[in-house]
RNA sequence: GGGCCCAUAGUCGAUCGGUUAAGACGCCUGCUUGACAUGCAGGAGAUGCGCGGUUCGAUUCCGCGUGGGCCCACCA
């Protein structure tokens, strides 16, 4: 018996019940069944799931039992992403600085906890992972597996190690990679400050950055630029009285303060290109927490701190002309906050840029949904200038398994016959060269250097070559459209390009990012946050899956919407309402096939047209129409029209062909359902139907014959129908209200069996037809 | 400056170029009808951003303009 209302406890059940008996297992051992495999996004494991989790992962999932109700053997794991900075921050704030081996452990035991809610969150949602294959970045084989695939990229020269300029974070201590940055508009102070010419005379120049004065090597300006074409090949002197030269170059703006800019290695990221341009030397003007080196009595200074004092002493000797406030967008890290600065290290890069011509040619061998997806990586490879600089200065990461000279610089691999490498216990190693011991590297990958390998890992590499065969490359890569420049570039480069040479997935599907109800990004300061544990104590999952079908267009971002929500749970009132009538009127199974009437075989029709047309939209992915389309369906043809018109049939006798088709229609539209509401399909799959296994082996149910005719007989009695009730409603009428007579007016004349349905639906006594236009009079 | 996406009732929003432009939320009027008042029936509410073009016919296709959004570059 299906309880009075649907309720979480029904969703918990199943669950449960899903868990127990392995329903989402993947089938290691069928070789008849096509895989259909997914390589899922491992979530940063933040301890809670957000509504952009609950989109993307629902997104998953829909495909997922789809393919599973069609008959794919369908693998799909969930991993973690489970190292990185903030973490670390939280553990710090918590346990204090550790050494590196026990914070690393506290981290480990945090993350642990981390991951826990979030699978019982993900579990609620009635997500349907094989919780066998999952993965943890943390894991020593995890870091085993990244570790040798920077090996062999080593050894293929896409990994190296180079002491250049890279963005670098003075609060995190580390360098980051340009896909990091964030930028934020700020109120800075453009100063003017007076250089000397080569005359003596003074020249005026402005910048936002005083303090780099003494790592200042030339002053540019543009060559057509009349004012100081006279400039050429002259030397200007500082205010700190060194002398540089000054040089003309075509990418000046001359309209901007003074049409001079001061060169400084490095201020921005244009220092660095000019100072290649015209082989500068180079001034390394600031250390890794952000304070000045080799800057006279300012050495040492946080760099704010350098500002402030270098103009006051500027000041004092009438130096500063003006200041000027000024909107400046400054580069942050992404994941702190914090202004980057530009500084010289010894780090780990790799090769990006002789690639790129490959990883955008792979990346046009993959089916991009939506199609123009894929311009997002185009647009990026083609703008990049610098290789991914690959290490990190941090502790809860995996480490680079490699070894350096500090002498030489020379660079050697960790034996990859003895992974995971940790450079705390790591084997002797000698340099070739200086005969010296080598240093292992206490960097750490970029979290991306990790992730990028996903495809790989559920796939069985490098351990498993037959596992390989079957399951690589995924058929699916589901991913937010904000991540294509990281997740999706860097795994094409890795696991594609540098590792198999194949491309690791078939499809790449896209979703945007969830909004909140006032069309802004979800944050904390603006108070607009709606998560999901929130609304899992108002809407049953079944409802919040709804709302991801509904908010299915693809790529682009859509604002929360509670009368999505709202609505997605009263249909799971109707569903149940309507399964309890079923229930109710047609209990027994009934196998022949009974003598159909017009409007049975009209609902049949409009089921068979729906199953048609929602199987195409699953194929591309167009969750948002298959669900509307399911919800108007189930909601206007089944329950407004075909239960009111069986009704009387169903009251009134032992109607055999009304049964059969409720039935037939409750148990199709269950399974088309099911990928988005598995829970109440499950119920009703099992009360109704008395089925004794999952609705995900039910399998996905055939378009059954259109029936034309009857579909245009049924229109024509659905208008008349329509008014009938109008009358009713104008009149104040109950709807169950008897009439005497209806007089309709038609251009063509009705069929029997047509008049007789009309009578006993809409409870009229007497039916007259009269030809003419189309009206309907009643009384 | 470059690229991409978008513009439809108060709000959200709809797959082929073809009668009266879906549907949801909200609003109004009735109905406690033997699945459901978390419901049922009905109603009001849109010059489909502007201007051109293609076409027998354009909300739909194309161009330009305007206005949003996202990404990238620059910001000395």
């Amino acid at each position: 018996m299906l309880q009075q209302r649907y309720e979480r406890n029904i969703e918990e059940r199943w669950q449960k019940t899903w868990d127990e008996e392995g329903t989402f297992r993947f089938d290691e051992t069928d070789s008849t069944k096509p895989v259909y495999s997914i390589d899922t996004p491992p979530p940063f494991t933040s301890g809670e799931l957000h509504m952009g989790h609950v989109l993307s992962y629902s997104f998953i999932d829909f495909i997922a039992r789809y393919k599973r109700m069609q008959g794919f053997n369908v693998y799909y794991p969930q991993g973690w992403d489970s190292q990185g900075f903030p973490t670390e921050v939280k553990v710090e704030k918590k346990f204090g600085r550790l050494p590196p081996v026990q914070f690393r452990e506290k981290c480990i035991e945090w993350t642990r906890e981390f991951i826990a809610r979030m699978r019982i969150q993900m579990q609620q949602m009635g997500f349907s992972p094989d919780w066998r294959f999952e993965y943890r970045t943390m894991e020593p084989d995890y870091h085993r597996k990244v570790q040798l695939s920077l090996i062999k990229m080593y050894a293929d020269k896409l990994v190296y190690m180079s002491k250049y300029p890279v963005y670098w974070c003075p609060k995190c201590v580390s360098a980051i990679a340009k896909a990091e940055l964030d930028d934020v508009e700020k109120d800075g102070t453009l100063n003017y400050i007076k250089f000397k010419g080569p005359d003596g005379a003074d020249l005026v120049i402005a910048t936002t950055r005083p303090e780099l004065l003494h790592a200042c090597i030339a002053v540019m300006f543009n060559p057509t630029d009349e004012r100081y074409k006279s400039l050429e090949g002259g030397m200007i002197t500082t205010p700190l009285g060194k002398e540089v030269p000054a040089i003309g170059d075509k990418d000046i703006d001359k309209e901007f303060g003074t049409g001079l800019v001061m060169l400084c290695t490095f201020g921005d990221k244009m220092d660095v290109v000019w100072m290649h341009r015209y082989k500068l030397r180079m001034i390394e003007g600031m250390d890794r927490y952000g304070k000045l080196l080799e800057a006279g009595e300012f050495t040492g200074k946080k760099a704010d701190e350098a500002k402030k004092l270098i103009l006051e002493k500027l000041d004092k000797e009438g130096k500063v002309v003006k200041k000027e406030p000024l909107k400046q967008s400054v580069k942050v890290h992404d994941r702190c906050g914090t202004g980057i600065e530009l500084i010289t290290s010894l780090q780990w890069f790799a090769d990006i840029r002789t690639t790129a011509k490959n990883i955008k040619a792979m990346a046009e061998r993959i089916g991009w949904v939506p199609d123009f997806g894929i311009s997002y990586l185009i647009d990026w490879v083609e703008s990049a200038e610098w290789d991914w600089v690959i290490s990190r200065q941090r502790v809860f990461g995996t480490p680079l398994p490699f070894y350096y000279c500090e002498k030489c610089l020379a660079t050697a691999a960790a034996d990859s016959d003895n992974l995971p490498f940790y450079p705390e216990k790591a084997r002797p190693k000698t340099c070739e060269r200086c005969v010296t011991p080598m240093k292992p590297e206490t960097s750490t990958c970029d979290v991306w250097v990790d992730s990028s390998i996903t495809p790989l890992i559920i796939s069985g590499w490098p351990d498993d070559e037959k596992r390989m065969q079957r399951l690589y490359p995924a058929s699916l890569r589901p991913q937010g459209v904000e991540i294509v420049r990281t997740w999706a570039f860097y795994t094409i480069f890795r696991s594609g390009v540098a590792l198999t040479g194949v491309p690791p997935w078939k499809q790449i599907l896209l979703n945007g990012n969830v909004l909140a109800t006032d069309g802004k990004k979800m944050s904390k300061s603006l108070g607009n946050i709606v998560s999901p544990s929130d609304l899992l104590r108002d809407y049953p999952a079944d409802a919040i899956r709804q709302w991801a079908a509904l908010s299915g267009a693809m790529a682009k971002d859509r604002p929360f919407s509670y009368e999505d929500i709202k609505y997605a749970k009263s249909f799971l009132g109707k569903v149940w309402n309507a399964a309890r009538f079923v229930e109710s009127s047609a209990k027994e199974d009934i196998r022949d096939a009974p003598a159909l009437r017009m409007t049975d075989r009209w609902i049949l029709g409009r089921l068979a047209v729906l199953t048609k047309e929602c199987t195409e939209h699953l194929e591309r992915f167009e969750y948002h129409y298959t669900m509307s389309k399911i919800q108007r369906f189930f909601w206007q043809d089944v329950c407004d029209n075909y239960l009111e018109y069986v009704k009387y049939r169903i009251y009134e006798g032992d109607d055999r062909a009304a049964r059969y088709t409720l039935r037939k229609v409750m148990y199709d539209s269950i399974r088309l359902m099911a990928p988005f509401t598995p829970h109440i399909s499950e119920e009703i799959y099992h009360e109704l139907f008395g089925a004794n296994e999952s609705i995900q082996k039910a399998g996905w149910p055939d378009a059954g014959k259109e029936y034309k005719d009857d579909a245009a007989r049924v229109s024509v009695l659905n208008e008349i129908v329509s008014q009938i009730r109008q009358h009713k409603s104008r009149n104040k009428l109950p709807q169950n209200a008897e009439l005497e007579s209806v007089r309709l007016s038609l251009p063509e004349d009705l069929d029997a069996e047509l008049v007789s349905e009309l009578k006993q639906i809409s409870r009229v006594k007497n039916v007259v037809i009269v030809k003419g236009e189309f009206s309907v009079s009643a009384g």
